[in-house]
DNA sequence: CGATGGCTTGAGATGTTTCAACCCACGTGG
DNA sequence: CCACGTGGGTTGAAACATCTCAAGCCATCG
């Protein structure tokens, strides 16, 4: 990742990034409430992230995938405020997390990385309140299903065919609609021939009429 | 805000807090687009800020007021991603963010202060993200002025009393509603005596009454 | 004092949810 | 290897909440 690294260096980073955890499918990385003590790097797999009220409702925050960093939440109380689960087995990097401030005082590259994906998620969340804020249901769906295949795209995957490793009742509650709402708005979809749809699998057939969906031209 | 510091030391620190800014209402203190170089921290004065899209939709993303750190969003891509719009006439402080990376090099205290902020804010914004996705109207109102009124009695001011410094539009957008129903939640709020509305006026007069509404018990 | 922006309220339209029934794919165990 | 059970997915119809459009009101400020 940073440069200009000589071999002690190395030896320091490579401390912080060789402890591994695996994860089945369906158990927790980390849970609300427990302590922090590390951020975690997936190497493979794919999570959710999401809150939970007393009475019982949960809000997905969040679907992660390799390459992507979890546990920031857990910074500012020093305990979790939400759940990671894992949709897959996986296997994560964990990061402790003052090891990591320790080193990012040497290595202003790290330092200046850290604060980049911190950063970044704040984005990400702006776009997720704009999602949930201001856009219908096909919006939504159409948004959700372009960041995933780009997402998926970036790590060497087709531009067009993706495999949803979560149920229409997860894509529901991080869109803000429920389940049969994300499978009316998928059939939707199918008939107007924009996306062929079979359980999970879904093939992309007309990206530019999702795209339209997505951000519509003002009417000029 | 750290310790343990010697004169150099806090005149170093003060380097990065003695620049100040004065904001007038409706002006902005950033910009969408613009070349991001420091974070603000309000001294006085009342922000919003926001995101839009192409087609002229705007979500709020969030109120801040004074102690309140903004321009978090632009770390990432070196450009401001939202709006920064003063509600009333502001003064806060440019924190140059390359001066910040710097210090807090040297002081683990402010290291570990930023990333507490960061975390903070990704924290909200899940919070934001279960209110849009899964509360009614009522509730998100009940949330929003619960809020408000925690953060302005934290600054010293009434647990029970508050000014908006915002318009009906402004709280809809953040709450992903339109004006009329956050005024009609308003009055429905008023004829169920819950609280006082005049205008921008809101005196809370049944505090339980709202953190029921906000934090409904799940039914045995 | 009039203009303006912000706020309130009503009535009808709309999109999403709710409730219900049914179907399908998959995995397990007989 | 088939049968069955189960969780996930689909679809329909009615209920509901919020939005839209419209009119009118109020406070503020030049």
């Amino acid at each position: 990742m940073p440069v200009g690294l000589n071999s002690t260096d190395l030896d320091r980073l490579d401390e912080v990034v060789n402890i591994r955890r695996k994860v089945k499918r369906g158990d927790l990385l980390f849970r609300n409430g427990e302590a922090f003590t590390s951020l975690y790097a997936i190497k493979t797999g794919f999570f959710k992230t999401c809150v939970t009220t007393e009475d019982g409702r949960e809000q997905v925050t969040g679907f992660q995938m390799a390459g992507e960093i979890m546990g920031l939440d857990g910074i500012v109380s020093d305990h979790h405020s939400c759940n990671a689960i894992a949709l897959e087995d996986a296997l994560v990097c964990v990061l402790p997390f003052s090891h990591l401030e320790t080193l990012s005082r040497d290595f202003p590259a790290l330092q200046h990385h850290m604060h980049k994906i911190m950063s970044r998620e704040i984005v990400r969340e702006h776009g997720v309140m704009l999602l949930l804020g201001n856009m219908r249901a096909e919006e939504r769906l159409a948004a959700f299903l372009l960041n995933l295949v780009q997402r998926l795209h970036a790590r060497g995957f087709s531009q067009s065919e993706l495999v949803l490793r979560m149920t229409r009742e997860e894509i529901g509650s991080y869109l803000g609609m429920k389940l049969e709402t994300v499978s009316r708005t998928f059939s939707k979809f199918s008939e107007d021939g924009i996306i062929d749809v079979k359980q999970r699998d879904v093939r992309i057939l007309d990206t530019n009429a999702l795209t339209q969906l997505y951000n519509p031209q003002p009417c000029n």
